[in-house]
DNA sequence: ACCTGAACACCGTTCAAGT
DNA sequence: ACCTGAACACCGTTCAAGT
């Protein structure tokens, strides 16, 4: 044993990282240890330390991923001319939390540990988010300036994540998503009725 | 040793609360073991499960607390007259998540284990913090019905939510509050605006 | 240099045994 | 009946030792 030099690092953090995923989507973030990912993988526990920090560094790449599809599922939805535009992404956004729900979850449930800054190339995925709607919104939004628009983007998604995510913090069983959509609409909706008509 | 009778069931109880509390408080939530809370209150791990069923029930009942403390601070707010209710509600709210950070979090960051169902009495108070907020909602929204005020106040606390808490889940190192309380008004501003001239 | 696997310092939870 | 504390089945993380 020792020195298999089978796989490069490069594809064992490829390899973790797909074990990882597979083990969150079906059995649940609390599942995911570091002793099932080694035995999954053909490795023991040290070699995860190899190519990862710790757990938190290993969660902070999954999560990286996540914000990419996330980006990348937005980015691929067509633009309407009008403010439903907005009901669109929303719907859009709570559309892959339904169908990744507990990868979405562990983006924002799993916090780093104390005073350990995010990584400057973490920062930037979940910017593209903001980024992809920041664009459409400025369409809809020309009475008002940059900086304005700017903040409004980053309120109106923390509000339609909060209308995604309260639902599900509190109850348990059957998630009624049709309602959390009608809800993510109606919030929508009123916001840019609201903001269209302000200044 | 065994058959110590000092203090009552009852007792040991509100004991251990006030421990988890206190280090729940100070030493966040990571810290909060049942090993630390059974020293500190001068017994050992298994007294615990005497009174709670396991650790998923005690944060249950640290949050129960959580939940009472935040409907007592918003049924203490003087009301006002005009649609800027909401925002003093709101403002509220951000402030009993400022002052009480560890504990506000362990509300929404504590996810029951799968298939128990939420106890009617945690339900409960968890309605009773939205009914506050629907009274003096549907003071300001007279020409919608019951059921769609109820519904519009269930959005907008999420959404109130939502901006409190996603400021949070991905940023470190000091928090901008007065940028939060910003967005938070920002946020009811817009959308009393667009409720109010719906329909 | 790469990888192992035993060891360390923890967890939550249970339950036979003591008074 | 109340309470103990050892035991069980786990964790994440480290690091001397092997090839």
């Amino acid at each position: 044993m020792a020195r298999r030099s089978e796989h490069s690092q490069e594809e064992i953090k490829t390899m973790i990282l797909l074990a990882a995923e597979r083990i969150l989507v079906e059995e649940g973030f609390s599942a995911l240890t570091i002793r099932k990912i080694a035995i999954q993988i053909g490795y023991t526990v040290g070699s995860i330390y190899m190519v990862f920090e710790n757990r938190a560094d290993l969660v902070l790449h999954i999560n990286a991923i996540t914000l990419d599809h996330i980006a990348m599922q937005l980015g691929e939805i067509k633009r309407c001319t009008d403010a439903s535009d907005m009901d669109v992404l929303a719907k859009a956004y709570l559309n892959y939390a339904k169908h990744n729900l507990n990868r979405w979850r562990l983006v924002f449930d799993y916090h780093l540990p104390e005073g350990k800054p995010i990584p400057e190339w973490y920062q930037a995925k979940i910017d593209a988010i903001f980024r992809v709607v920041e664009v459409r919104f400025a369409q809809l939004s020309r009475n008002h300036t940059d900086a304005e628009n700017k903040k409004a983007v980053r309120i109106l998604c923390a509000a339609v994540h909060g209308v995604c995510v309260l639902p599900l913090s509190n109850t348990f069983g059957k998630i009624d998503f049709d309602a959390i959509e009608d809800g993510v609409v109606l919030l929508t909706r009123n916001f840019m009725r609201g903001w269209m008509t302000s200044n």
